[in-house]
RNA sequence: GGCGUCGUAGCCAAGUGGCUAAGGCAACGGAUUGCAAAUCCGUCACGCGUGGGUUCAACUCCCACCGACGCCUCCA
């Protein structure tokens, strides 16, 4: 069963062919380094991290590269605005980028490229770009000459009239072609400057792009991805000076991520249509209006920064919930969205800390999981019923991201398995009599295995959740509290004082501390 | 205005030219429990924006309409 992607390119699903066997060259647009990261930009990394994961699982040898920006009109102009110089704003906010990366569990990216290191291979592709007539030099800039390049467009599939039509005149009016856009623009005095034969000045915007993925992954390559936005006219213009300098299909599969969208707050409608009141339809209302300012994040004032958002939410809820979603599709991302993920992400930390006491295998250090389809263990064994159901759903899974790495459809498989791991759990009464059952014991590992397997290919589930939870507190002092309070209530049930019990349960939960009374024992946990 | 995407239950969200339209959240019934929590079992779209068309057969293809949204503004 072969990969299936959808590339921008045909608009249309193809099976997944590299250009070299079992070597993928993938190349994502980063970030301009102007401003921290909000969770827009997150979007791609996840996604890309994710199908790393996946086409390395499938055996492919994968290389992957992200661009760092640090140079570019923004920069200079926040630079200046803030009293700082662009070297150092750029590093700053790389350095928060990948402070990002990192929590977000995206570790796959192979080379960060800068731009600003890459100006000579730039002034290569120019250079061959005017000595084959598709660029030409006017008063210190360089412009790409769209007129000449037979299929410009087709990526985003507009004709030169079209662009034109859409192309502020007034600037630029001795550009040949409106559309025409520039390789390398002339610089001010005060501005970054690169010396270069047509005289000091620094790159255009889509140029990094085309010169340090030439350099770093060859003249073709599989996978370029990067947001939707950018597909006009980043992309395409991208595009347009990589083939029209070596002459070869730059990227064989374009890939376009969805944009999110910022709802704010939860939804209003529907349930007060009922009450008919004017107080209900005014704020009916004010909710339509609320609503249809939502905006954008990228470039919006209102764009909550990464790290502000980690402080409400963990940053494996914020993964999980963009693969719950097709990653073409785009996101209404609100609170009331992560809480109600967060949620569904528990079930799975429940399961797992179940698991964890029940056997000996730690399951984030220590339990082995296949990194790879072909070397997954083959799911035969008894109970036959439940090593069968482990089996389809594993085939699920696989399917799922086969086509067009629908992550949601993998996320469903997960639920299910989670599903039929505490079934097994409760049939086999792992946590009462059964507990001794080491054939049972081993058949729940085994299934946790799978398990494990397969939430790596999502990324997802790696480290023991960040926030307090389970009787995996961190200090001991808690613990032990807590231990005292458990025995305490239990010596009341014992007595049948259940007042007192309930006084205990009841006092807890007011101080968000869940009890759960099990047939081994008391467990608590904190619900944050 | 031009180009393009989408409209699936209370909410979120997969998917398919034809057996019973994934999954999550919420809700409800049952098992379990002293009562809870957690877990398990069960219920929850005769229907996939509206109206046509193609077809033996469409929610899935085509057309129109309504609605939402994106890009065309150096935003991932």
């Amino acid at each position: 069963m072969p990969i299936r992607v959808y590339n921008t390119l045909t608009r249309q699903k193809e099976e997944f062919h590299t250009v070299e066997p079992g070597q993928v060259k993938m190349y994502l647009c980063g970030p301009t380094v102007y401003k921290p990261a909000h969770i827009g930009h997150m979007v791609g990394p996840v996604i890309f991290d994710t199908i790393k994961r996946y086409l390395a699982y499938c055996g492919y040898r994968v290389t992957w590269v992200v661009n760092i920006t640090d140079i570019d009109d923004k920069l200079i102009h926040k630079a200046n605005e803030l009293g700082t110089t662009v070297e150092a704003l750029a590093r700053r906010m790389t350095d928060d980028y990948f402070d990002n990366l990192r929590l977000m569990g995206v570790d796959g990216i192979d080379h960060f490229p800068y731009a600003t290191q890459h100006v000579r291979e730039m002034h290569e592709i120019i250079q061959s770009l005017i000595d084959q007539g598709f660029a030409y030099p006017l008063n210190g800039d360089v412009y790409f000459n769209c007129t000449h390049d037979a299929d410009y467009g087709k990526l985003s599939r507009r004709s030169l009239d079209e662009v034109m039509a859409g192309t502020r005149v007034e600037a630029n009016d001795r550009k040949r072609h409106p559309a025409d856009f520039a390789l390398w623009k002339s610089s001010k005095p005060g501005e970054p400057a690169w010396p270069s034969p047509w005289g000091p000045g620094r790159p255009g915007w889509h140029i990094e792009c085309s010169a340090m993925a030439r350099k770093l992954l060859g003249d073709e390559i599989d996978i370029h991805g990067g947001g939707l936005d950018l597909m006009f006219p980043h992309h395409e213009n991208e595009l347009a000076q990589s083939e029209s300098c070596t002459g070869k299909p730059f990227a064989r599969y374009w890939l376009h991520n969805g944009l999110l969208r910022k709802s704010s707050g939860g939804k209003i409608g529907g349930e007060h249509d009922r009450h008919g009141d004017v107080a209900a339809s005014e704020a009916d209302l004010m909710a339509q209006k609320a609503e249809q300012e939502e905006q954008k994040l990228a470039g919006s004032k209102g764009a909550e920064s990464v790290k502000g958002l980690f402080v409400q939410f963990p940053p494996e809820t914020v993964r999980f919930f963009l693969l719950a979603t097709h990653y073409r599709s785009p996101v209404d991302f609100g609170e009331d969205r992560l809480a109600e993920c967060e949620k569904s992400i528990d079930g799975f930390y429940r399961l797992i800390e179940t698991f964890s006491r029940l056997t000996k295998p730690d399951f984030f250090f220590v339990l082995p999981a296949s990194q790879t389809r072909e070397a997954s263990h083959d799911l035969a064994g008894e109970p036959a019923a439940y090593f069968a159901e482990l089996a389809a759903l594993r085939a699920r899974f696989l399917e799922s991201m086969d086509d067009d790495f629908n992550t949601g459809g993998a996320v469903a498989a997960l639920f299910d398995m989670r599903k039929t791991l505490n079934g097994f759990i409760a049939d086999q009464k792992l946590e009462g009599e059964g507990r001794s059952n080491t054939n049972a014991l081993t058949a729940l590992t085994r299934g946790m295995t799978l398990f494990k397997e397969l939430a790596n290919i999502l990324g997802v589930f790696r480290q023991p959740v960040t926030k307090p939870s389970g009787g995996g507190g961190n200090e001991a002092f808690t613990n032990d509290l807590m231990q005292f309070l458990i025995t305490l209530r239990a010596d009341s049930r014992k007595a049948k004082q259940f007042e007192i019990a309930d006084k205990i349960r009841k006092s807890l939960t007011d101080l968000k501390v869940t009890l759960e009374d099990r047939p081994d024992g008391t467990g608590w946990r904190r619900d944050a």
